[in-house]
DNA sequence: AGAATCATGTAAGGGGTTACATGATTCG
DNA sequence: CGAATCATGTAACCCCTTACATGATTCT
């Protein structure tokens, strides 16, 4: 059985191998750096980071070369390759896919409670705002902003808070009428 | 090893749970109406769909009956448990957890050509809001919303036109300060 | 006669997780 | 002296995907 090993846009991939655009690296270093630089927005396991570049480099978009140390676990140093290189540039140059499915969980709920107990939507919907106005609050005050760019970093706090905030806002709005259930109209 | 059967909050699990809710079911109608009424906002491949209802059986949650047809397949016809329908309570009226990762792969992109060519970035962003207003375009114009509640359907559908109109006006205004790189800070 | 419907799957992969292993070295 | 750091993994699982199999029946 053959796989298309199509140019989905994966996500981890492209972020050890944008940080690989910069300088070689070994896996550690890699691991540490995604948690420094973009780790309040990205968070990844050290397991999928090895399952990564070992896939990355069956694919040639990166290539290897052990590094012995005295004292210490050798490092297996990551250099990207042209053939990488292009993939990442396409991949970053490329505008975002958008998804058909909006699997929003909350949306879910909502839909089985309209027809099942349309009564507990309220106290559903206030536990959401509350949970998200905690959640906003901690963004505003306590973030700690720990990055390599931290004008970036803003940004990408105010495009977090401005979907929560509009999360809310839509909430608040909806809180009665959708604690009505639908009139039989299939 | 031994591994937690969490009750982390699964998705399509709770989906056909809550079908379920309603009446006994066999697989390909649940397929269905997962497609019909929530296929705007849902959707599950059918290879997808058998496996959890294996694994909600597995776990004692739904149960099963075999039903021979003349002429075609024999259906297994799958009844909620007191267990299960405990479970899809509890799933029903808590509020979501918030991720504490918010891996927008755009907001990746753009960190990368910050550092890498930010002069590529007004492009980009430029793509993504055509992109990102044709959507919302044809959302507006020809969603079908199809679905066993409408009224319901116009909700969602209003969420996410919501936060497709919010990611787009942060992207405007941010459209230039993007393209401006950070000064080494660190 | 061929395509779609009914109904349930298998195969083979994808991206991700937590828990744990290993074995030296340096920090408190 | 014990814990954290350095460095790379394995094991076992989760949720999900596309492609394909099967075999009768009904629609076009």
């Amino acid at each position: 059985m053959e796989y298309r090993r199509a140019s989905r846009s994966f996500s981890v991939e492209f972020a050890a191998l944008g940080l690989l655009m910069t300088s070689p690296m070994h896996g550690y270093e890699i691991r540490e750096r995604l948690a420094y630089d973009l780790g309040f927005l990205w968070r990844i396991a050290s397991s999928q980071l090895y399952n990564v570049l070992h896939r990355l480099e069956e694919n040639e978009w990166i290539e290897s070369q052990t590094e012995p140390q005295p004292g210490r676990p050798s490092r297996t140093v990551y250099r990207i390759t042209p053939t990488g290189e292009r993939a990442f540039w396409t991949w970053a140059t490329s505008p975002v896919p958008h998804l058909r499915d909006v699997r929003v969980e909350f949306l879910a709920k909502i839909y089985f409670l309209r027809r099942l107990s349309p009564d507990r939507i309220p106290t559903l919907v206030d536990e959401e705002i509350n949970a998200l106005r905690r959640l906003n609050q901690h963004l505003q005050k306590r973030h700690p902003l720990q990055s390599d760019d931290p004008a970036f970093a803003r940004y990408a706090l105010s495009f977090r808070r401005g979907l929560i905030e509009k999360t809310l806002a839509w909430l608040e709005e909806h809180r009665h009428p959708l604690s009505v259930p639908a009139k039989e109209e299939r």
